[in-house]
DNA sequence: TCTGGGGTCCTTGGGCTG
DNA sequence: TCTGCAGCCCAAGGACCC
């Protein structure tokens, strides 16, 4: 459906065969020269996944959280958020909102299987696909005959294999496509060249751009910076009063839509962690070297599968207090082993001696080299 | 009021080295 | 031998993303 063109069926003779086939030159020539990248974004996917095999809570407001008492909201259908509901809320905040509210408990086993059928689906039609996290996929359409009418028939398979919608941006760059395919969700189809995207998001916030979060939109709002005109615009003197040169350059190309990386099938995992939030915080060094202990299997028994070690051991310490400490070493070479990797982070631990309760504790292997990893590659950012 | 887990990347500052 | 400097690595924290 999406592959690139390779030949015709019915010949062509003389005058009209060479009308066509410089017609089709130029029309090739065009595409090759414009970029197209799609971003496909699944509806509200664990609750959508949800609801394939429970469907009598189709029309109730359905949300995915965690069913500890510190734990938050990963996703809510769209009949919760109009209660007020959304992603990364505490769920306890979630329940207050919406007290009606049907609470599921994440299943990511069954949301990776959902994921592995809608994206074998798109690698199915489409040769470059970057994936990203469970749900989220950037297409390089580039090329391609007929992209929007292409994507069409993608998501409509999409929907008739798995019973899942997706939402669809399409512009000449991943950041376009990014923006556009969360304007009109769920089941959106948005198409826009970068410079309709300036003008179709001129007056939104600049937090609308992936990569702009709360801190640095208050940073431009202390500027006098609240829209995405307004970001685009600004000059070098006044951005460079709040971020670095490199930063300042970084935020304006963003809000003009420039953007040029490319959709990337490979995905480097440079560190993997293991990290717990406990229910009640916890004082006793020697609960806190157990855990750290038990982590530490966990990861390297996991590192071990996948054949990769690593140089750089760190710990994640987070306090009563919410502040967040990291402490890392770097050895000589990579280890992958229990044996090597728990004596660092217990000797990090120990040398830390966190001065108040600790509420959550981790530990990270960073540097990773080794075989490259395809299981357990969940949840990666957005490398915009 | 309450704020997960698992990631990436950037910035800043210090130490080392040629 | 001392000093200044550039470049690199490392550590820590922060911001951001799904």
């Amino acid at each position: 459906m999406l592959r690139k063109r390779t030949g015709r069926s019915r010949p062509l003779e003389g005058a009209t065969l060479r009308t066509y086939v410089l017609s089709e030159a130029f029309a090739l020539i065009r595409h090759m020269d414009e970029r197209c990248v799609a971003h496909m974004d699944m509806d509200a996917f664990y609750v959508s996944v949800e609801l394939r095999r429970r469907p009598e809570l189709r029309g109730k407001p359905v949300i995915v959280a965690g069913p500890g008492p510190r734990s938050v909201v990963t996703t809510a259908s769209y009949e919760a958020r109009r209660f007020g509901v959304g992603s990364a809320m505490p769920t306890s905040q979630a329940r207050r909102l919406c007290p009606q509210g049907v609470f599921l408990t994440p299943d990511f086993s069954y949301y990776r299987e959902a994921s592995a059928e809608v994206m074998e689906a798109v690698r199915r039609n489409v040769e470059i696909v970057e994936v990203v996290g469970l749900d989220e996929a950037y297409l390089d359409l580039t090329g391609l005959p007929a992209p929007k009418a292409g994507m069409r028939g993608l998501i409509k398979e999409i929907k008739q294999r798995t019973g899942l919608t997706a939402s669809v941006g399409m512009g000449p760059n991943k950041l376009v496509a990014k923006v556009a395919s969360d304007a009109e969700k769920p089941a959106g189809f948005v198409v826009l060249s970068r410079e309709q995207a300036c003008v179709r998001f001129a007056a939104a916030p600049c937090r609308l751009i992936p990569g702009i979060g709360g801190k640095t939109a208050e940073r431009l709002a202390v500027l006098g910076v609240h829209t995405i005109s307004e970001l685009a615009a600004a000059s070098d003197e006044a951005l460079q009063t709040a971020f670095t040169a490199r930063t300042a350059g970084h935020l304006r190309a963003l809000a003009r839509f420039e953007h040029d990386g490319a959709v990337s099938e490979e995905r480097k995992v440079v560190s993997e962690s293991r990290e717990r939030t406990f229910d009640t915080d916890v004082s006793d060094p020697d609960q806190l070297s157990r855990i750290l202990a038990g982590q530490v299997l966990e990861l390297c028994s996991a590192l071990e599968r996948q054949g990769r070690q690593g140089r750089t051991i760190g710990i994640k310490v987070r306090l009563d207090d919410f502040s967040t400490h990291t402490r890392a070493k770097t050895l000589a070479i990579p280890v992958s082993g229990a044996a090597h990797v728990g004596p660092v982070a217990q000797q990090l631990l120990s040398a830390f001696s966190p001065p108040r309760p600790v509420r959550l504790l981790g530990v990270r292997v960073a540097g990773l080299t080794g075989a490259d990893r395809e299981e357990g590659q969940q949840q990666l950012a957005l490398a915009i």
